[in-house]
DNA sequence: CTGTATCCAGTTGGATACTG
DNA sequence: CAGTATCCAACTGGATACAG
């Protein structure tokens, strides 16, 4: 709290966690993990429309490896695979939630002279 | 408050919000406009070292459209011209706050199983 | 001073096929 | 089921040159 941030301390924080939800899924991914959610594979293909399997398998991977998103292998045929967010993935609830307050503020205040 | 938000909707949401901060270099240019700075087309190039004037003016026009940033123009030669945040573009200072807090969190939560 | 236009390399993401 | 491999088109951003 009270803490200040130079513009360019501040910039290069805010935009290390913005290069970690980039990507087109990223978000939508998060989004279908919330409140603790497993999801499988296939589940998570099924709920977002359109993505393909590269692109799930990849932005899994990087979710994974940035610790957001945790994978629990089940060692079985044909194999199982769950995703779920780890605490801090889901620590990001607030970030969130103030983006989205921000964008229904986008009607409300002056964006002109 | 107390609004509920459907995975999907909430998702595009933010994705939507996202769109707009996207690029390499909008948040640097945001947190160079904070608390009503106004700065001139070369304070910025100067204040952001390795940005080109493409990537600036095409960052610039961005943020202008999405009405986050608030271009004026001086009529005179050589020309004037001063940026500065717009009212709703001030008010992703919560949302940016909360997205460094969440940075701050990521030695503390754990991230794996 | 404040841009626009052009070219070019690197990256991103989609479609498809294949594997343990 | 849960991926990986490959090819390819589209987009992104940097360098440079030019303009009002």
């Amino acid at each position: 709290m009270g803490k200040v941030y130079t513009p360019a301390t501040a910039a290069t924080g805010v935009e290390e966690v913005f290069k970690l939800l980039e990507g087109r899924w990223k978000l939508v991914i998060l989004f279908h993990l919330f409140d603790g959610k497993l999801q499988r594979f296939s589940d998570l293909e099924k709920l977002i429309p359109g993505i393909s399997q590269k692109m799930l398998a990849q932005q899994l991977r990087q979710l994974e490896a940035d610790g957001i998103v945790a994978r629990k292998l089940y060692p079985q045929v044909p194999p199982k695979v769950e995703y779920r967010l780890t605490d801090w993935g889901q620590a990001i609830c607030p970030a969130l939630d103030a983006l989205l307050k921000w964008a229904e503020q986008r009607d409300e205040l002056p964006k002109a002279d």
